[in-house]
DNA sequence: CTTCCTGCAAATCGTTTGCATCAGT
DNA sequence: ACTGATGCAAACGATTTGCAGGAAG
């Protein structure tokens, strides 16, 4: 009934000295369930059946946490704010965002694998690649509602 | 005493029918002078020097009128909250981010340009690609106070 | 049993809004 | 003059924190 996942990610929690409380498990299950972005109140809703008594707080709080270990990710959508997701635990990578249903997808192109021209007094740590655009259902649709807003500075 | 920009900046906005007031013109003043991305806050800062009496909404007033009529683009840092930059004044690039002092450099390889394996049914419309690490400075600061933390996640 | 986690409530932060006044056109 | 812009203060939403009781190891 569990799926391989959903141990992974608990597991990795303990091994990095965090208790497995049945929020935390159950808030696994609805990550990897869902498997796109969540905001803090989405996941609150839905925990909220499972435990009607949750406090978003807790989930604020287990959302960080999650986060700063390494088994959520998250993301500033400008419209929809905060969110997160659980990031594959597997290799490297970046993703396509589809900036109208919020699906990603993943590619294994890396930019620091090709980088140049970096001050090498700097010394890299992290970093950050997103491409934003329409996946191909949303193209469709936005073809025909025809919303695309235009720019006009050079 | 006016660089052109700062009236091609005024202009759109008067074409636009709103009024030219001081802070208006002031704010065009800081986000071209800068070129980089400001906080709210830091707007609000730098306009104080020039009108002590300004407040804080006036700017997110600003701040919002003017990127919604494309004079401003705003964009979302984790760890900085909101930004705001003039739009597209100079050349496409993007970010070295110091996690310690925030300062950020630019620089213009795009990874767009090397892109490969994005599949073509995705269409893209914008992207994000920030580096962060330490500037020349921090890094010797980190160096003696050994303040870095460690992440051990695979 | 000890320490971490949770729920509650209150605090905090960033941002927005209502309103009377002031300034740009 | 008319209308939009500003400053103030208060409202607001999202996120964080302090604390006491409860559960995981």
């Amino acid at each position: 009934m569990e799926a391989s996942p959903v141990n992974k990610m608990l597991d990795a929690m303990s091994r990095q000295g965090f208790r497995i409380t049945d929020q935390r498990r159950t808030l696994a299950h609805i990550f990897l369930e869902d498997g796109g972005y969540l905001s803090p109140k989405d996941v609150y809703e839905k925990l909220s059946k499972f435990y009607p008594s949750v406090s978003l707080d807790t989930v604020y709080r287990n959302l960080r946490t999650l986060s700063d270990i390494g088994i959520l990710e998250q993301f500033y959508f400008m419209d929809g704010g905060l969110k997160f997701k659980a990031c594959s635990l597997n290799h490297h990578h970046h993703h396509l965002i589809c900036m109208n249903c919020e699906k990603t997808v993943s590619f294994d192109y890396c930019p620091m694998d090709h980088l140049g021209g970096i001050p090498d007094d700097f010394k890299v740590i992290n970093h950050r690649f997103e491409v934003y655009g329409l996946c191909e259902s949303c193209q469709e649709l936005s073809e025909q509602e025809k919303t695309s807003p235009q720019r006009e500075n050079e």
